[in-house]
DNA sequence: GCCAACGTTGGC
DNA sequence: GCCAACGTTGGC
């Protein structure tokens, strides 16, 4: 079982919108950055844990934990012309684009603020808090996962 | 709104 | 294969 951290813009979708979705399930489409994808593929598991996390938000924060409930497939909206992550040079035969499917477990509440989590010794090593961190799909190890768990308990 | 960091594109 | 130009991400 493996750790990871997922990024979503909380304007286009939200933790709260993940709790408010059909079996608090959403598959994790859109990802078009060949290593988060790369990730989602030939990584991600079912039963791994994914710390969901707000970027471009005041502040940017964890707001809560779900699952891997299921591995890779297709992502549908790779295929579809309308919509805004469409790629017309991904093959339908053979997709560039793979999503996975998360539920919803528990809402991080108040979220962690990156400034917050910055003041984490165990968190120096994070992918996040490296500075000009772009992947929106991040592995995180077990001692980081602690760490965010333990002060997510502690307030 | 600014801008640093990063990924992709395309000319050569 | 190199690299400049460009577009995007995302914290501040």
């Amino acid at each position: 079982m493996a750790y990871w951290l997922f990024k979503s813009e909380p304007n286009c979708f939200s933790f709260t919108d993940l709790v408010a979705a059909p079996d608090r399930t959403t598959g994790w489409d859109g990802v078009r950055n060949f290593q988060a994808r790369n990730f989602l593929r030939d990584q991600v598991r079912r039963g791994d844990l994914v710390l969901f996390y707000h970027s471009n938000a005041d502040p940017p924060a964890i707001a809560g934990v779900a699952e891997v409930v299921q591995e890779a497939h297709p992502d549908p909206t790779a295929f579809d012309p309308g919509e805004q992550h469409y790629d017309p040079k991904s093959d339908p035969a053979n997709p560039t684009w793979v999503q996975v499917s998360i539920r919803a477990v528990r809402a991080i509440d108040p979220p962690l603020g990156l400034p917050q989590l910055r003041g984490i010794a165990a968190l120096s090593g994070m992918e996040l808090l490296r500075k000009g961190s772009r992947l929106s799909i991040q592995p995180v190890t077990a001692a980081e996962w602690d760490a965010v768990m333990g002060l997510a308990k502690s307030q």
